[in-house]
DNA sequence: GTATGTGACTCAGAAATTTGTAC
DNA sequence: CGTACAAATTTCTGAGTCACATA
């Protein structure tokens, strides 16, 4: 989870910001102060006109007509002007040692043929596609009946055979996965009629959540030392100096921000004398307590088998009683129903409150929701539940409010639940929507590219990144209270380079920023004459950190959206161009003839495409190269094992050449079907070494399960006789039981 | 009306854990 | 059989998007 990113070659390393030191105090008047501010400059320099041009020869013309900025920095970016200016050197330090960065290779887009315009019609309307009449009974008191045999159903999902074949005992020890599994009937809520109204449920029932363990206080043979004496805490402090004891490996702690975030909230939590006393970190000596965690760490590997499966058996209790609740009649897996416990907060990339105490939450700070007639979960003996709500048009079970941000934390259903499969499925069919009006879309903005008002060409430009380049929209963000990253709306000049030419193409715009968990963005593309015009007149009298799109926000953006196309917001760009791209790939890249590992590879490599376009990358795994060389002696090992045995064939022929009778016949025959198993095995491994390397810092996971609708690959698998097992894993299968469902080989996104 | 804040939900990669495999 | 290690999967929780409430 925590972002360290700093071993990624390819990813900026953002640092720690060294002199920041003060930043936070008072960031709520200054926050506000600067928003008022900057809101107040957008104001203004909307009256004025664009009479600022000096030195511009700019041919176009046309822009004299038209406002814009006058090139006065906002105000609250003044203010930030230097720590921005300062970052930017970083990041600059940084492009250059990383000049072999990640580059998105160009986006290829799969342009749909078909363009009719629809109306935008109304579609919340939650129609399914096929109606199959099978009756919605709201009866909550019955669900648990109904559903007392369901338990030992949910939790160990026959499985493909090959599995059950490794359990071939078939013995019922708890928490271990049962052999046989009546392949008992799954619900198919999607041949069911959908709620309208914004209704979530009907009956939803739960045990709560299960908090964290508490703290269990140090032996006292491990010592915390300051200024090199030992120091005996209070449990108070004590569990806090364990958070940071735990993380002593890792880089962060070494980071300034970091260190000073935790020392704050560390004193919080001591006593007056040990406040008095514990006055400087780098006097403070954990390595004892560190120590001590790893070797409880080497003891917990090292426990017999018996008491791994103790634990075992009673983690898969408490899956049991707390892991899934009542929903409408059907037991649902619960996605996260455990607590997050106390701890340090790790931001990711560049966060300015990394290192701040994550407080530990108690009954007392706890929302649950349910329904009325429901059996409500009983908060822990003696303690309270902040509040019991039933509020059928929200689908969490828990809630409860995180120190950090502020923000509300949520225990919801796992994705294989009614709930999210259904909004999962709405989501890709809007998707399809948007294929069918693409076209008009993309004529509209490219009109507007030549919109006298500034604010509409802005809007096109960024619609046209959004879509072209699969951008997220890019809402604003608070200010020092959070990583430093932008999106479409929010990118500032100092994000893009302009280059009339590059490596011979015109046209060519240099993307370079953070996007979310600040994962670096970088990319050359050409772009239309009319963009890069554009952006020219966009960045005209700006500072390196104004906004590039001033007129616009998200808000505007995805308002301006919805009246092309109801339902349509800027995501949804993503999503079509990710899934239509798979399915473009898919047809282009898959070989009839080839056997199943070689069309795995060109269904990875399809999902490589659109894992590129959306960006998402990964940290190199730590054994990379290791691993691929341990696959290349395999490969060379078998290459070896593979002449042998074409030699071995060779005067198994020349024998049988010679003798002429039965024997020797047979035995070319047995060489001969080494030689091709031999030859499979290579090329299989071969086909892995290829992936893997191609693979090294992309993830596909993320685009396999949020933006591919699942349909195009069940229908690619069909169509090709691949077992979706080779592309879905069992949690997919869950999560995917839908489109697993109901889609043909004939499917068409 | 607009600007801002808030809530609810999706999406994100790393870390932890489990499983598979070669010896 | 165990053992060691790598690969696969699951868990974790932070970071976005976006609608809507509120001032």
């Amino acid at each position: 989870m925590s972002g360290d990113h700093s071993h990624n070659e390819d990813q900026i390393d953002c640092g720690s910001r060294v002199n920041d030191s003060h930043k936070h105090k008072d960031k709520y008047k200054e926050k506000e102060h600067k928003h008022k501010d900057h809101k107040k400059d957008k104001e203004r320099d909307r009256s004025k006109h664009g009479n600022s041009d000096h030195k511009h020869k700019d041919k176009e013309r046309e822009k004299d007509k038209m406002k814009h900025k006058d090139g006065s920095a906002d105000k609250y970016k003044d203010k930030h002007k230097e720590k921005r200016k300062e970052e930017k050197i970083k990041l600059e330090d940084g492009k250059v040692k990383k000049e072999n960065g990640f580059a998105s290779p160009q986006h290829v887009k799969s342009e749909p043929e078909d363009d009719f315009y629809l109306p935008p019609k109304h579609e919340k309307s939650l129609k399914r596609e096929r109606d199959d009449d099978v009756d919605y009974d709201i009866k909550p008191k019955k669900i648990k009946t109904q559903n007392d045999k369901k338990p030992k159903k949910r939790k160990l999902e026959e499985d493909t055979k090959s599995k059950k074949t490794k359990n071939k005992k078939g013995e019922v020890t708890e928490g271990k996965k049962k052999a046989k599994n009546e392949p008992e009937d799954k619900w198919k809520w999607w041949e069911e009629e959908r709620y309208t109204d914004g209704v979530k449920w009907k009956f939803l029932e739960h045990k709560g959540p299960v908090f964290a363990p508490q703290y269990e206080p140090l032996p006292s043979h491990v010592k915390f030392y300051y200024d090199g004496k030992p120091m005996k805490l209070s449990p108070e402090a004590e569990e806090v100096a364990t958070f940071f004891a735990k993380m002593l490996d890792h880089e962060y702690t070494t980071k300034d921000i970091f260190r000073k975030n935790f020392f704050k909230d560390w004193r919080k939590e001591m006593s007056t004398d040990e406040k008095a006393k514990i006055t400087d970190l780098k006097k403070c000596n954990f390595t004892e307590m560190s120590e001590y965690f790893k070797a409880q760490s080497e003891a917990r590997k090292a426990m017999s088998k018996e008491e791994k499966l103790k634990i075992k058996a009673e983690n898969e209790r408490i899956l049991q009683e707390y892991g899934f609740c009542i929903m409408d009649n059907h037991k649902e897996r619960i996605a996260n129903f455990r607590i997050e416990p106390p701890g340090l907060f790790r931001g990711r990339g560049d966060h300015p409150k990394m290192g701040m105490l994550k407080r530990r939450i108690r009954p007392q700070d706890i929302i649950i929701n349910c329904s009325k007639d429901s059996k409500y979960p009983e908060p822990p003996p003696g303690t309270k539940w902040k509040e019991v709500r039933h509020d059928n048009k929200v689908t969490w079970l828990v809630s409860w409010t995180e120190n950090i941000q502020g923000s509300i934390k949520y225990i919801m259903l796992n994705p294989s639940s009614r709930i999210k499969g259904e909004k999962d499925w709405q989501k890709y069919e809007t998707a399809r929507r948007l294929k069918k009006c693409v076209d008009r879309i993309r004529n509209q903005y490219r009109e507007d590219f030549k919109s006298k008002e500034m604010k509409i060409r802005q809007r096109a430009v960024a619609l046209y990144f959004i879509d072209k380049l699969a951008l997220r929209a890019g809402n604003e963000k608070e200010e020092g209270e959070t990583a430093d990253t932008v999106g479409c709306c929010s990118l500032r000049v100092e994000h893009i380079n302009l280059h009339p030419e590059n490596e011979g193409q015109e046209y060519v715009v240099e993307f370079d920023f953070l996007g979310k968990d600040s994962i670096r963005y970088y990319n050359k593309v050409p772009v239309e004459k009319r963009v890069f015009k554009n952006l020219q007149l966009f960045m005209e009298n700006k500072e390196p950190d104004d906004d590039l799109f001033d007129r616009l926000n998200t808000s505007i953006l995805n308002k301006h959206l919805q009246e092309l196309m109801d339902g349509l917001t800027a995501k949804v760009f993503r999503t079509y161009n990710a899934s239509i791209t798979l399915q473009q790939q898919l047809k282009e890249l898959t070989n009839a003839d080839e056997n199943v590992p070689a069309k795995i590879l060109s269904y990875n490599r399809a999902n490589r495409a659109v894992a590129i376009l959306c960006n998402h990358q990964r940290a190199p795994p730590k054994t990379f190269e290791k691993s691929m060389q341990n696959l290349q002696t395999k490969i060379d090992a078998k290459r070896d094992q593979l002449s042998d045995a074409r030699r071995e064939l060779k005067s198994a022929k020349a024998d049988a050449k010679i003798r002429k009778d039965e024997k020797s016949r047979k035995a070319v025959e047995t060489k001969k079907k080494a030689v091709q198993r031999i030859e499979e095995q290579l090329m299989k491994l071969e086909v892995q070494a290829t992936d893997r390397e191609e693979n090294k810092q992309i993830a596909l996971g993320t685009s396999k399960l949020n933006y591919l609708d699942p349909r195009i690959s069940v229908a690619w698998c069909k169509k090709n006789g691949i077992p979706v097992e080779k592309i879905y894993n069992k949690t997919q299968r869950e999560k995917f039981a839908w489109a697993i469902d109901m889609a043909d080989e004939d499917y068409e996104f």
